[in-house]
Parts: structure tokens; sequence; C-alpha cells
DNA sequence: GGTAGACCTGGACGC
DNA sequence: GCGTCCAGGTCTACC
């Protein structure tokens, strides 16, 4: 099966590939010979696919060796129109961004879409991962989820889809510690998985919620194991961008580019980035901060 | 509202 | 090889 998506334009794969570290944690993958994005997805019929997602002109091509049906067509072209963002327009961030020789590159790079999970629910439990963690740590606890609690490939079981929400819901804290060494998040995970599956938690419902972004971040806020930089960094994903998710790294680098080295904390990023209003999140993202990182 | 300490893991380091 | 220390956000108890 073949399918082509357009995207609004300016688009560019690699720029929403290589828009954070998303790519690197499974069922997302890179594909060798092509460069595309590629996904192991259960469908909501249960079938678990692989996607070969490739940029083509005006926008990408997604291809899947299996057959399907229409509605599992419908769901994996919906799935990737969110993933990537296909539809999301930057031109009012793009406007304010020609004036700053920091992000100059961002139109001609095609920047502003950031890649996502399918569903809120896997970018929450891997926002959770993040917390607390190197990404070394990051990665090792989002292999050890999708391989031990994921529905295996048919084709080739060595991968596996990430797990539904019901899958870690009839899990418990122990296995979760023991076997996917999630630490203390392992609670987290495990309440908001069994949130979800009993209805008390819509979490895709707030993909397209239209309330006051302060709101939205109350109720990502009312999550275990998501405080303020999870919840900023939950609120790019949504397509907001009023709050700078400010870790460890964001205090260095602002430390450096606007405080000569002196410790600075969340209210001084926050600050950094306050003339940008509804962009903050977008204008701290794509900052040219490459010379810091030099360093 | 602000702050200190605990939470858990892996890596770096010293012995 | 073993023990100790540290980094990484969030939660909870306490003031």
């Amino acid at each position: 099966m073949r399918l082509a998506l357009p995207a609004r334009p300016p688009f560019s794969l690699s720029s929403v590939v290589r828009s954070h570290g998303w790519i690197r944690l499974p069922p997302f993958g890179e594909d060798d010979g092509t460069g595309g994005l590629t996904r192991i997805e259960q469908l909501d019929s249960g079938h678990v696919v692989e996607m070969l997602i490739q940029e083509a002109t005006g926008g990408v091509t997604v291809e899947v060796e299996d057959e399907l049906r229409q509605a599992e067509r419908d769901e994996v072209a919906r799935k990737v129109k969110w993933m990537l963002g296909l539809n999301q327009d930057f031109a009012a961030f793009y406007a304010l961004a020609r004036e700053e020789p920091k992000l100059a590159q961002v139109e001609e790079r095609a920047q502003g879409r950031v890649l996502r999970s399918p569903t809120l629910f896997e970018d929450t439990v891997k926002t959770i991962l993040t917390t607390n963690a190197n990404w070394a740590g990051t990665i090792r606890m989002a292999k050890a989820l999708v391989s031990q609690f994921g529905d295996p490939l048919p084709v080739d079981p060595i991968q596996h889809a990430f797990p539904t929400p019901d899958r870690l819901a009839a899990t418990d804290e122990q296995t979760l510690r023991a076997s996917a060494r999630l630490g203390y998040r392992a609670p987290y995970v495990l309440e908001l998985a069994r949130a979800v599956v009993s209805g008390s938690l819509d979490l895709e419902s707030l993909k397209a919620a239209e309330i006051p972004t302060a709101q939205l971040r109350e109720h990502l806020l009312s999550i275990k194991g998501v405080g303020e930089y999870a919840a900023a960094n939950l609120l790019m994903l949504l397509g907001r961008y009023d709050f700078v998710p400010v870790d460890s790294w964001a205090c260095r680098v602002v430390s450096h580019e606007w405080h000569s080295g002196e410790p600075v904390g969340p209210t001084e990023v926050e600050a950094a980035f306050e003339h940008w209003r509804e962009w903050k999140g977008l204008a701290y993202w794509f900052w040219d901060w490459s010379y810091k990182s030099k360093a």
C-alpha cells in the first residue's frame, strides 16, 4: 500500500525528523537505504505494520508492505499527518524570525514542526522517561518498554509497536521497575496508562481542545510525573509554544548566552524569550546555540 | 509560595 | 571489582 500526503509549504521531512531526539526512540527509526522515517505501528484493528515515510514533491509518501483495508489506510494517513504536522502553519513565526539573526535559517530550513508520536499517550510516556535521566537512560527505558510490552511486527518479530495503554495498564509497578528499569517513574507510567484505559483521562481530546494554553498546561500538570519541564515539552508537541521546556541544558545555554556564565534558573530562561510571546518555545528550540555546544 | 530532601539509574572516578 | 558521588526533573512534606 502506498499513500501520498501533501504538506503545507515550506516542508522538509529531514527537518521534522531531526527536530529533536524522538527519532532515536523506538518504534521510530531511520531507513538506512533511503534515509526515510520508519515506524512500527499498531493500528486500531490490532494489525501491526511497518511504515516507511519518505519525502516527495509537495509532501511525503507512506509505504506499508501489507494490504490494508480502507479504514486502516485512513488511520495511517491520519496518524502520519499528525506525527509530521503536515498541516501546521508557521508563517507568523517566520515573519518574526526574519528579524533575529539567531533564527535566520528557520524558514529556509523549514523548521518549526516537531516530530511527535501518533498518540499523546505515547508522547507523555516518553516525556516522563526524559525526566531526571540522561539521554542514554531515556533510550534504554523506551527500548525496554517497546520490546517487552509492545506487540511484535509479524514479518520481523524482533521489532515491536509502542505498547498500548491497555497493555501497560495490565502490568504492575514491580514489573515495570524490574524488567523495564523505569525506577521511580514506574508508578507514574502505570497510573497514566490506567487513567487512559479507565477513561478518567482523555489525552487524545487535548490535541484539538480549544482552550487557553494556560488551562491546557494545568491539565497536563495534573498528571503524576509531569512537572513544568514535561508540561512545556508536551505543549510544544501539541503546537502550543507559550512556554519554554526548561531543563538543565536550557539553563546552561541561557546562562552563557545572556548571563556571562552565572547560574540561572527557569525564571531567567523564560524571561530571555518573553518577547517571543506565543512563539517562545519555538524560538528557544530552534535558536542557534551551535557555538555553545562546541564549547 | 518557597525550599529541602527523596526518588532511581548509570556513568565517572578513586581506591 | 567495589564504593562513592553526581546529574537529571518531579513529588511531598514542611515552613
